[in-house]
RNA sequence: GCCCGGAUGGCGAAAUUGGCAGACGCAGCGGACUUAAAAUCCGCAGGCCGCAAGGCCGUGGGGGUUCAAGUCCCCCUCCGGGCACCA
């Protein structure tokens, strides 16, 4: 029984040996100083959320980055390869509502939890320098960095329309709604409320952050372009219609606008001439005079925002119906004097460029839907030129030359755009302007499991920073959680009441916490130098190891948490504490992991649990598992079975390493590159230790590389025959074993060490060097060549690898096959591409 | 509507530069070992026709370029993702 055992792979026994033996060595995988000498080397993974348990998604990610970590570490470089928890955030409150149990201990709880099953899994992290959120010392530095913004302006208050979860009780920044809905809460509508918030002014950074878009050539063009997106810059005119209050349409009534503007941003100013209306947003502040005295008005204009809303709401502004209500004042054209009438319509947006257009229904598709609808009137300024000619209205293109445009007729699209600037610049009724869709960052929420946010309201002197001696502010431990409105911490009196720092009279504390993007902003800075009390990081050390050299998540957080990072790493540099323009030099988005046909989640009820599969299979077989079953970019089908066989493979090279390590172990004297019993299988070896360090460089399938080892060892032990008889001299068994033990370790962990001590080596396989591929024993000596005849596969035939095209087309011609088949035919054209294959083309 | 991906055996996939389509694995089938099974090992395996030799077809569909196309070009369908009255 116990010799049966023996002979049996056994995970659940290899692996806690040997996750128990480093978790003694702490040193194994931790990060060196700068002044180690070795090339540094930052790979990173997204960290998790606290859920308490790892997904499969999870173990995915993981193991793309720890086969990276653990090949660079074997390529001999400094690696930092830490892991942390993004330990705020409303699961801890949900928890605390339904279990009775506090944020704080539900999410220590769940963290060593799923510690544990990193440590299970074998995933090489620093923990030293381990990061949670959630902890004073960490959101200290949240709490420093808002007052540092503050200070620069970056930080600051504003009431204004907010997305509101009716789930999570507070707000969401406008990246945090995705269809509507809250990114949380699949199915849960987000309305629009009216409130007083905090906001990052990250717009102050958007064309910097588009244009570095452009030079992270290491980033996917997918996330690179839905940033673009994101930011939505576009150029255009900011012209100033005149308020014409002296002719009303009834006569002589006088009012207060006269010599008052409407600013409209466009960015087809050529197409002035042809505005026919001006357009305001329901919400513009010109409506709300035109309605303070026309009660009518204002119940039409209300319609109007309501229909927006609803359109919000339902997440698709851009399928409301268009609507709109004279207001009966007009407006004077700058360039021509013409006088339009104002409307008010429900497809402006106040929120964007001015909240008011110039309406030209001749050359904008909306517009001239509108103008349809309405029956306004629809005029020509351009005429198409080119392919365009003879275009319909509206003609949208930019293809054409201005027409009944005064003295700018015959001035193509381009130049009058141009002109026009300058005109309006001159006589000061507007600019070129540009315009992004990216609004500031609204980081307030209504939510107690965050960071405090460090400022204080006094009724004397205002808004007061909280000093920097007195951070962090504490959040308090002792708090009822309940589902009532408001932010929590304003019913903890001892959080709230405080005196004003400045005045020292009485004062209350802000109430909102952070939103939890804020702490996964900057939190692999913190990584570099974790325990820092004095500073977030030492900046010396933060510029040895940034920016990441290699970066690996979810490709949904394409526009959250890597366009706020990379908007936190701009102030930083700005504040002094960095030098680099970018976190992020690389970056990899994983796919993600589905069973049978969906996302795997709890709601589809096709959730795999990895402690299950731990369980089964082992961890190097859950973990293999993911690498082989697909590409790392593209979605992975969870199969079972693949698993199953996963693990069977790995079985396989245990028993073949176990069986043969005697042998391995007394050909460890001499040389094995002199040997000729085996030089096919050194030359497979070589072959496919090229494979893998080339796909380590760059490719990254590490499915293939899985598939190489297992045809590696597929030939190794085609040879079982020869291996037991001994025929394979002990120094080329040694080298075969050794190597594949070494181009196994980045993927299957556990066996590795197992294996690499089992052949007696010393030290742990991490250590070890990278096996280096010998072109010379990688190369073949003979080559199968296909012949074709007419592009249709005839026969192969065997030459030296090195023959030329003269002697490979002889052989080709000398097949057996190919005499046949040429027999009474003619020869028209030889293709030979040496190494490659022959092609008769024949007739 | 615009922008990115993707579509290859029964299934997951491979083909890195235009050069033998289907590596590797799963499931399947046959055999060895076994009293039997499991495990393991050996072999077969894209489809159709054929006893076989062999032939024909085949990478979502249609056209094209080329001696040669999964790969390049044009058009189309379907699936996934992002953006969208953003003026």
């Amino acid at each position: 029984m116990a010799e049966e055992n023996e002979l049996r792979y056994d995970p659940a026994a290899i692996e806690p040996k040997w996750q128990q033996r480093w978790a003694a060595d702490p040193a194994l995988y931790a990060a060196e100083a700068p002044s180690c000498g070795k090339p540094k080397y930052y790979v990173l993974e997204m960290l998790p959320y606290p859920s308490g348990q790892l997904h499969m998604g999870h173990v995915r990610n993981y193991a793309i980055g720890d086969a990276l970590a653990r090949h660079m570490w074997m390529r001999g470089y400094n690696v930092l390869h830490p892991m942390g928890w993004d330990a705020f955030g409303l699961p801890a409150e949900n928890a605390a509502l339904k279990n009775n149990t506090p944020p704080r201990g539900w999410t220590t709880s769940n963290i060593a939890a799923m510690k544990r099953q990193f440590e299970r899994l074998g995933m090489g992290f620093d923990w030293a320098t381990e990061v949670t959120t959630c902890l004073p010392e960490y959101y200290r530095w949240n709490q420093w960095f808002f007052l540092r913004m503050y200070e620069k302006g970056l930080a600051y208050r504003k009431k204004s329309k907010v997305n509101w979860c009716p789930e999570c009780c507070t707000v969401l920044a406008n990246e945090q709604v995705i269809d509507g809905c809250c990114w949380r809460h699949e199915g849960t509508k987000v309305d629009q409320r009216d409130l007083v918030q905090w906001f990052f002014r990250i717009t102050a950074y958007a064309q910097e952050l588009l244009d570095g878009l452009d030079k992270l050539d290491g980033w996917p063009e997918k996330v690179r372009t839905m940033q673009r997106n994101w930011i939505g810059r576009s150029e255009g005119t900011d012209v100033d219609f005149f308020l014409d209050d002296a002719r009303w349409e009834d006569g002589d009534e006088k009012s207060n606008l006269a010599g008052r503007r409407i600013r409209v941003f466009t960015t087809r100013v050529d197409t002035i001439f042809g505005a026919t209306s001006v357009q305001l947003a329901p919400q513009h502040a010109l409506v709300a005079e035109f309605t303070a005295a026309d009660a009518k008005l204002k119940a039409q204009v209300d319609e109007l925002i309501d229909q927006q809303k609803k359109a919000r709401e339902a997440g698709d502004l851009g399928a409301i119906e268009k609507h709109g209500i004279p207001t009966g004042r007009f407006a004077i054209n700058p360039y021509n004097g013409q006088r339009v009438p104002i409307w008010v319509a429900n497809y402006i947006l106040a929120d964007y460029g001015t909240g008011a257009i110039m309406s030209v229904p001749g050359h904008d598709e909306r517009d001239f839907e509108f103008a349809t609808k309405y029956g306004l009137p629809i005029t020509r300024v351009i005429k198409p030129v080119g392919k365009a000619e003879g275009a319909e209205l509206p003609f949208l293109s930019e293809d054409g030359v201005l027409v009944n445009s005064g003295e700018y007729n015959g001035l193509s699209c381009e130049e009058a755009q141009k002109k026009l600037q300058e005109i309006a610049l001159e006589k000061k009724f507007g600019e070129a302007t540009v315009t992004y869709r990216l609004k500031d960052w609204g980081v307030s929420r209504q939510r107690y499991w965050g960071t405090p946010i460090p400022m204080i309201h006094c009724e004397k002197d205002g808004l007061v920073q909280v000093p920097d001696d007195q951070l962090p502010v504490v959040l308090p431990e002792r708090i009822e959680i309940t589902q009532q409105g408001g932010s929590p911490l304003g019913r903890v009196p001892e959080f709230v009441n405080v005196a004003c720092p400045k005045c020292g009279g009485p004062a209350r504390r802000e109430t909102d916490t952070m939103d939890t993007f804020v702490d996964s902003s900057w939190y692999f800075y913190r990584y570099t130098d974790a325990k820092n009390s004095n500073a977030p990081f030492d900046s010396k050390i933060a510029q040895y190891w940034f920016p990441i050299d290699q970066y690996i998540g979810g490709v949904e957080h394409a526009i959250l948490h890597l366009i706020y990072s990379r908007f936190w790493t701009k102030v930083m540099r700005d504040l002094g504490l960095i030098a680099n323009d970018e976190p992020v030099h690389r970056l990899f988005t994983q796919g993600m992991v589905i069973k049978d046909g969906a996302k795997m989640s709890k709601s589809k009820g096709n959730v795999v649990s990895p402690d299950e599969m731990v369980a089964r299979f082992g961890a190097d077989s859950a973990r293999m598992y993911a690498l082989f079953a697909a590409p790392p970019d593209r979605d992975l089908d969870w199969q079972e079975d693949g698993v199953a066989g996963v693990s069977r493979f790995l079985a396989r090279v245990w028993r073949l390493v176990t069986k043969y390590a005697p042998v391995a172990r007394s050909g460890a004297q001499s040389e094995s590159k002199t040997q000729d019993g085996g030089a096919a299988l050194l030359r497979k070896l070589h072959q496919t230790i090229a494979k893998i360090t080339l796909d380590f460089e760059g490719r990254w399938h590490f499915n293939t590389c899985v598939a190489a080892i297992m045809e590696l060892v597929n030939e190794i032990q085609a040879t079982n025959a020869q291996l037991a008889a001994g025929e394979i001299p002990a120094p080329v068994v040694r080298e075969l074993l050794r190597t594949l033990v070494l181009l196994l370790a980045p993927f299957a962990p556990y066996l590795a060490a197992e294996l690499w001590e089992e052949l007696g080596e010393k030290g742990a396989v991490l250590r070890a060097p990278w096996p280096v591929s010998d072109p010379e024993l990688a190369r073949e000596n003979e080559l199968e060549i296909p012949v074709q005849i007419n592009g249709k596969l005839v026969t192969v035939v065997r030459v030296a690898a090195d023959a030329d095209a003269k002697a490979i087309e002889a052989a080709a011609l000398a097949g057996e096959k190919v005499q046949s088949r040429t027999a009474g035919k003619t020869v028209v054209k030889i293709i030979v591409v040496p190494g490659k294959l022959v092609n008769l083309v024949v007739k």
